[in-house]
DNA sequence: TAGATTGTTAATCGATTAACAATC
DNA sequence: TAGATTGTTAATCGATTAACAATC
């Protein structure tokens, strides 16, 4: 689709952009400039500017961003102008929060399936979805033309489930297990971890 | 403490390595190389000796590092060689799941108290805890040395109470609203929401 | 000793910032 | 027109990688 090769670390701010313009637009904003956009998401004008500019020229001299035309065009880039389905892996306290989680579907994603592997679990429903059985998971996740899943198994369990995710067609697997996941080239990864998060903030206590 | 600044960049890394040399632990491992353990945290080797050596030199020669000894000075940086108390606020579906998480406590990380300003919920119990109303929530933080926070609030809630937070003396702030928040200098924060991390992978797809 | 692997230096690569002409 | 702000270039800054002497 695009021509030149976006960095990564622009790519990963872009949906904080667009987080704060959206709230801009919440409180009937119409216009933003680099620089307020900067203050906002601590991040400084320069580099704002210099981000967008990577996937065209969204702003005028002299006045700045029309938030609306720039939230499309960063919901475009990010692909987010559709509704992804999303699976949930493991229904645990983690996997209860994230289906019954009402922040996601204004931002592009919907869950649709959830799994588990503990008979005491499979069955019952966590809002209006039945818990399955991770036996049957490839099979749903290829016929509900499913891409991404949330892991929120074991630790233990979570190499495993990923290479059985892998087989199933996931292309992108946002990793609650507490350790580091090996996956082939053609399938990306994110981390949330509060501990990591919380040791990276003691540091500096 | 430390004489030389690190860039935090590495000290992002260093939970990494931290969470991975455990698992090792765990299976019973007693040494590892900077090429092992890079391969399992997807790090370049040549960067862990780098990240590692700015702290002092804890390999050997020919023989690498050993998990136990590098495991005790990785948790001395961090600050993880005691537990930190913790204080949830927001007792809704994501507050309730970080209550009732297994994972903190041997990670250096506590929770104590769980703050809600819903008075249908103040009373009722978490696990052990009870659920505090934020009108106390000044006093309670001070008065148990609370000085680490994870915001489970509402976006449009968070600024407002990450200054009482502020202001109650709290120095690391963990993020779950999808905002983000200003903060004087000496507080650091860090993010999670699943939305973003999820856009930044839908861009690749 | 031979093999392995660290810690560190220098070279490369990439990201951020500063500055300003263009222009609304 | 005057003021504001973009998009972009060049300069700076910082991070990563490659390579290897030191040494276990």
């Amino acid at each position: 689709m695009s021509t030149k090769l976006i960095p990564d670390i622009i790519v990963g701010r872009l949906p904080i952009y667009l987080r704060a313009l959206r709230y801009m637009k919440d409180k009937n904003q119409e216009t933003t400039s680099s620089q307020e956009l900067g203050e906002n998401v601590g991040i400084s004008a320069a580099q704002i500017r210099k981000d967008l500019s990577q996937f065209g020229g969204f702003g005028t001299q002299g006045t700045g961003y029309k938030i609306d035309a720039l939230i499309t065009n960063l919901m475009e880039i990010l692909n987010v102008d559709q509704v992804w389905n999303v699976a949930v892996i493991g229904a645990g306290d983690i996997g209860h929060a994230l289906t019954r989680y009402q922040g996601f579907s204004d931002r592009g994603f919907e869950i649709k399936i959830v799994f588990d592997n503990n008979p005491d679990l499979i069955g019952k429903k966590i809002g209006d979805l039945v818990i399955q059985s991770t036996d049957t998971m490839a099979n749903a996740l290829r016929k509900a033309n499913i891409v991404i899943a949330m892991l929120t198994v074991t630790a233990s369990a979570a190499q495993k489930v990923t290479d059985q995710l892998v087989d199933a067609g996931i292309k992108a697997i946002l990793n609650y297990a507490p350790i580091s996941i090996n996956v082939p080239e053609h399938v990306v990864v994110q981390y949330i971890d509060p501990s990591t998060h919380l040791q990276r903030m003691t540091y500096y206590l």
